[in-house]
DNA sequence: TTTAGCACTCCAAATGGGGGAGTGCTAATG
DNA sequence: CATTAGCACTCCCCCATTTGGAGTGCTAAA
């Protein structure tokens, strides 16, 4: 039995083997640590010590006389010894058109984080359930169509066709928007569609208004996520197994998966890592996920990061999503105060 | 050498071997065309007669003792024979829920084209540049932000965030809006970026509709592709070679190959069935597209259709596609008509 | 003209060694 | 006493070889 501390030596030999492995994705040998890494032992000491490592649970072997393989603790390990304290990095900020549409710039950010890391983007949009509605402007299309455009007090912009009947007259349009200002504005999404829902128990005339708002509400389902560069997951070695790359692209292009996993583990603030087996499903237990919440103020907007094989530079990754997403809090909390400073129609 | 007539026997043998391929993905012998098609002929007939197709440039051999595979010569005859003259299949129409927005109508069609072929769905959307706007709307949001609202009198409708400056006052918003409509409606897209452009010869005082149009336009640029299932390329079992897959997938991710291909080649009215070789992009000449233009009125508007391998069942895809461009046609007419019938705001 | 028979071809999967990279252990060394 | 050189051993990977089978083309018979 081994003592059970990370010795300095064990600590750097298990950094040797994981920098190899993240660059050749192929077991390392004790051979190729000593001669890489200069850390002035033999072959023979760093064979010992990874077998203690091994003990230790860091390391293991896929066959008997294999080079070692970090586990997922040992990456653990790495991520949990770098993310406090670390200097920020002054990394070139991604290009972004001034669009002002947040759509898209959801979909730049994904992109973004996707061509930085050579793996896979992702950002989930802020659920539209806990936002707080500002205004609606209708527009006359043609017979009973109208257009809505759904104004959120946190700068996001919705726009849905409406069929309205009977047909409202084009002369009380404006005024229709007003009422549906006045009793909405101000309120969430949520409290919006349990209005709606109680409605039934209001036996009154039926009500327009409250026609309007169910259709408009039924925009609001599930949250949206951005995905970008799902095909970088084809480039990494470990897929010469094509079934399991073709379940992992069928769970990333389907999506719910992802939201589930992204609203239930990664919703505490900061940067969190999950790594191979931690996460709870089976099509991604081979694969770790980098994500950040980001926030415009001190209210949690959504989740942003990047998904890829196990084997992946953490700290880049780590300082690649952190950067990005106080990135996006500023852009979103620069068009908050923007929006704030608002004009009336 | 063979009397280069297609007999009757023929062509019975050849179409048994395009079924059984299309199938099984395997090269066909003459042992099992004999056995699972009652031609009521033995093996040794079969092989002569196969011999004589691949003479003729219909089949092939992977290798000198292998069964016989279909050139693309073989699909072409297939496709020719079963274009003309086919009755209609009554086939369950898709469940499209009544939105009303284009843009989700073009989705749910490629979706539909995906999931009834299990193939890979497109559907590209008419160019703007032809496209006669209507109307355009402006919409206060808040500082010197508006958003446009689109109208185009095929029932378009795009809404794009401008920001305007010096800012307008938001009482002049509804008469700057007639005022745009008044100089642009009822002109095409390109007819107004040209204006746009020649505006720079009118050497008059600054012009903020100008400046709005321009932005307006930014929108105009590329056509919209829309694809769905592009996963469902990977249960195809001929991709055992990793390579051609990846290369494939990511021409369809990028979307412009694709987009160059549709709108050069498949632009004549109809079905058009691409196959193999006969297509000029390397990446595609594996498989094949079957495509057809879908029209309101007398207008062709734009293409879709499904890409696949080139062994698929041409007369079931055929039709879907037929009938697609069918159902969307009406459902744009439909749109059209109703639009046609406008209201003044 | 069709068909049975047969020799032949060629792939695909199975088999069977080397070669090599890597380990664990032991004994020697500072 | 920790470190290291040396060595025997293990096990995968890669290669060449073999083998079985599916399929063909040809020839001769029906």
């Amino acid at each position: 039995m081994v003592e059970p501390e990370l010795t300095e030596r064990r600590r750097q030999v298990l950094q040797a083997v994981l920098d190899d492995y993240i660059r050749t994705a192929g077991p390392v040998g004790s051979r190729v640590v000593a001669k890489r890494y200069p850390l002035g032992l033999s072959p023979a000491t760093i064979r010992n010590t990874m077998a203690d490592l091994e003990e230790l649970g860091y390391l293991t072997q896929p066959h008997t006389s294999a080079g070692r393989v970090p586990t997922d603790q040992a990456y653990r390990f790495y991520v949990d010894s770098l993310l406090p304290g670390r200097e920020r990095g002054h990394r070139a900020s991604p290009p972004f058109s001034p669009r002002t549409e947040v759509e898209s710039l959801m979909a730049e950010i994904s992109q973004h984080l996707s061509v930085s890391s050579r793996l896979t983007g992702m950002v989930l949009a802020p659920p539209l359930r806990t936002t707080i509605l500002e205004r609606v402007e209708l527009l006359a299309l043609e017979g009973n169509r109208v257009l809505a455009v759904v104004v959120t007090e946190s700068g996001w912009l919705t726009t849905k066709v409406l069929s309205v009947e009977p047909a409202i007259p084009p002369g009380e349009l404006r005024e229709f928007s007003r009422l549906l200002t006045d009793r909405f504005g101000g309120r969430t999404f949520e409290s919006i569609q349990q209005w709606v829902e109680r409605a039934g128990e209001r036996p009154q005339d039926p009500d327009q208004a409250e026609d309007l708002a169910r259709q408009v509400l039924a925009v609001v389902g599930e949250r949206n996520l951005y995905l970008s560069g799902i095909l970088n997951i084809l480039d990494q070695p470990e897929f010469s197994d094509i079934q399991a790359m073709k379940d992992l692209l069928r769970t990333l292009e389907a999506k719910g998966r992802l939201v589930n996993l992204l609203t239930l583990h990664a919703d505490s603030p900061g940067v969190q890592v999950l790594i191979g087996r931690e996460n709870p499903y089976e099509e991604l237990q081979d694969f770790s996920l980098v994500t950040s919440t980001y926030s415009a103020g001190n209210q949690v907007l959504g989740i942003l990061g990047v998904v890829g094989p196990r084997r992946m530079p953490y700290d880049q990754i780590v300082s690649l999503v952190e950067e990005t997403a106080t990135l996006m809090g500023q852009w979103l909390r620069g068009l908050n105060e923007a929006e704030r400073s608002r004009v009336r129609v």
